[in-house]
DNA sequence: ACCTGAACACCGTTCAAGT
DNA sequence: ACCTGAACACCGTTCAAGT
């Protein structure tokens, strides 16, 4: 979490805050800093070093700048953490005709199909986006998540899954179920990519490292059973099989309900 | 996350380096701290201040001590969020027949029923935990989670899902999927709930403050419309339909997808 | 309008010293 | 064996001051 707040505090958004006025009044030249080379800085250095070693300090230093002069742009630290947020969320590509016009929406559009494809989409796209932003979890754990590509992806989602068929009291529950899945998954595949960077090995590498370690435990038998019968092939293709079964039991037991 | 980790470091967890060994040898009295009594006061400190508010500092001065003492029973403060994490997933109470011998597990034991109730009552216990111990999701995000009583409790979620007929190698696909929505939607309502106790407003009271705080914003338009359909009652109500029924989508896609 | 510097109240942790 | 105190290298943020 943002270790900014050391007590309590009323815990206003970006989002529900009118923002900082936008500088260059006419047609000067802009001075220096601005608000996107912020949230882009503050999105390469957060890929770079995870989201313990970022700091308002440390961002300074790489926009050659002082301390405090992000903060002429920003209110605080957790606000500048919900704009990188948000700027992630708009790296999410959505079906085309699923996109209302929401104001400041920066999603780039992909193809139309039936919703059990657009689904699966939607679902690859997030989990993509969590896998190569590992920051991204924890700050949607901690923050309230209602930027414009938020909102804009949320309303895809439910645009689709309203083609499931599903009655209308019922799509909460099929969205939970199925992008709570998809936050998990790609957490824990981010976070494995990120521990494999940091170690230097790669994937396949550091997997079986860890499960020769785990070797001599007889706890986890049961789970090396398991292992063992999902059957060969990289880390990278286990995950996909996982993936897709995962999101086929979904699409199941969506359909198989839907007419109730 | 903590924020101990200034500089990327080996990242070793507490359940793969050795304890200090306990202290007081022979029949000495307890000089004062030990290691159960340092975990409980962490819980409660995390429990009332949120994980941003945990400190070592906090932690010596509620325990009536000085800031340094605690390291003399715990290597770090990550190693000592791990046995935090590991004593909170103790309190998920299993289904008697699924637990194996693994030292160290403290989980109490429930009824045993048929696989789908089995699923529901460990979904059910794992969400309340989360619930209850808002400081728990972000820590499952950070760690290793393989302490004794989280191994106690995957062993358990396989043997019950072992029983739905899911041959062996689809079993990670629908672990993955029903308890990464718990762990999502758990996430969720304990942010809110711990919201709510800061604002010192019930679940319902902020609900509606949220609601009518986004009125005027048409991006939200169809998510209000499908809240409406969701239909009336207070939101514990409301969310506990939603979680019931997302549980009986993934059971019926179980069913649905077992036979091939 | 935009940026700086010093200062405040915090961190986790090391290390030498006390009893 | 157990605990303390001072110190180090960090934080986010305030505030008065510079240009």
């Amino acid at each position: 979490m943002a270790t900014g707040s050391r007590t309590v505090r009323p815990r206003s958004s970006v989002w529900l805050s009118e923002r900082k006025a936008p500088r260059r009044k006419g047609d000067q030249q802009p001075v220096g800093l601005d608000h996107v080379k912020i949230v882009a800085a503050t999105m390469r250095l957060l890929d770079a070093e995870g989201l313990a070693g970022f700091s308002m300090r440390r961002l300074a230093a790489e926009l050659g700048v002082t301390a405090m002069s992000v903060y002429w742009y920003v209110e605080t630290k957790d606000h500048l953490l919900e704009l990188a947020l948000d700027a992630a969320m708009g790296e999410i590509a959505l079906p085309v005709e699923t996109v209302g016009p929401v104001e400041g929406c920066e999603h780039t559009l992909a193809e139309p199909r039936d919703w059990r494809e657009q689904l699966r989409q939607l679902a690859s796209e997030y989990r993509r986006v969590l896998v190569r932003h590992p920051w991204l979890s924890p700050l949607m754990g901690e923050y309230l998540n209602i930027g414009p590509n938020a909102v804009a992806f949320n309303n895809a989602a439910q645009a689709v899954m309203l083609n499931s068929g599903l009655p209308d009291d019922k799509l909460p529950s099929a969205l939970a179920l199925v992008y709570q899945f998809v936050y998990g998954f790609g957490t824990i595949e981010g976070r494995f990519a990120a521990r494999c960077r940091a170690a230097g090995l790669s994937q396949d590498e550091l997997f079986h490292e860890m499960v020769s370690s785990l070797e001599d435990r007889p706890e986890f038998d049961e789970s090396r059973r398991i292992m063992e019968a999902r059957g060969g092939g990289t880390v990278e293709q286990m995950r996909e099989r996982d993936f897709a079964f995962a999101l086929d039991l979904a699409i199941a037991g969506i359909e198989a309900l839907r007419g109730r």
